[in-house]
DNA sequence: AACAATATCGTACAATATGTTCGTTAAAGA
DNA sequence: TCTTTAACGAACATATTGTACGATATTGTT
């Protein structure tokens, strides 16, 4: 890829995740990120055709990278309730959003949070329904399947969104343990 | 109050549910609201200052009315963990969503939806909250209380958004029952 | 029935945002 | 060096926003 398109590309993202831990998504104007990235009009509508889209691939790009790295974990340490909670899946998440990668945290504790909670629960989904396929991990079939793989994905999502609301006070151990009791008795 | 000022209001909230049940809320802008309302522009600018308020005060009605319902409801016939499922709250909401009660559904069912389940959350969050305090439901201190009303609260309008996201197949019954599963042994 | 109060209307206005066109300039990579 | 192409800037038509003002029609009241 040309280097100008990277400059340009970084140039859009850093603009826009930085005007979206200020300001409402709503409110942010094309006009406003093409004055923050300092690149002509013609420039971002050559690389994107809405804020929308711009949106979507800064998600993609963003939970993309993190839900990658979980899919990485041997699966001989992944289980979803284990008696410590030291080798989750979920605490290895809670680790990488503790360490800021990506600058996700601004994003998420941002008054647009929902957007990116939104985002975050479709690819932790997709994981969970992934992992769920290949282990069979249901106790008694009492739940739908994909009820069940809904309500474990929401739960992550909701538990991340307390302890973000919180100001992550808690260590990401102790939210693993959290988690893990909501989910007790359903796998 | 006036009649013209509840005319127009009705105009006005008509016209909104109308179009956020066809397009996206973002993309709807307060010209077309007036348009479809067929009111004056002044008009409208004289009762919301922005479209942002006009969806306050919509969820505000919305949800106040079927919260407020769900107020109502004898103590005695509130729990949450019943062994059947006959008498929850929870149901006695479900049962106001599938009657549709003030066209809540279509909302709910919109690509707009995100935005309503939030509101629902907040509300619901508040009910659980005011209800647990009067009640003290928590079997074991295993998780802090405002974790656990938040998670409930998570959990229900995620059940929810899951059954519409279902087209409402399962009764309202089954919905409850596969909810309080989801809770069993946290409260 | 008559009155005063006021909600609605229509038009107009400045300011801003949107998305596109086109010719020019500058950087990249072979 | 040379070709390709990304970025630029200016300009444009169109649409939206929020406000201002005077005229009109509807209310609720006396």
């Amino acid at each position: 890829m040309d280097r100008r398109q990277k400059r340009t590309r970084e140039a859009i993202f850093n603009a826009f995740s930085q005007l979206l831990s200020k300001y409402n998504y709503n409110q942010i104007s094309v006009q406003q990120i093409i004055d923050t990235a300092n690149i002509g009009r013609t420039t971002f509508y050559s690389h994107y055709e809405t804020k929308e889209s711009l949106l979507e691939d800064l998600c993609t790009e963003l939970f993309g990278h993190i839900i990658d790295t979980a899919r990485g974990i041997p699966h001989g340490h992944y289980h979803f309730n284990c008696g410590s909670s030291t080798d989750s899946v979920f605490l290895h998440l809670l680790k990488h959003l503790q360490e800021n990668d990506y600058n996700i945290l601004e994003l998420l504790s941002s008054q647009n949070n929902e957007i990116f909670i939104q985002h975050f629960k479709s690819n932790l989904q997709n994981l969970i329904q992934v992992q769920y396929a290949q282990k069979g991990l249901l106790k008694k079939a009492k739940l739908p399947q994909d009820f069940l793989v809904h309500h474990i994905a929401s739960s992550f999502v909701n538990t991340v969104s307390w302890w973000i609301s919180n100001k992550m006070k808690d260590s990401p151990e102790k939210i693993t343990e959290y988690f893990l009791i909501t989910i007790e008795g359903l796998v």
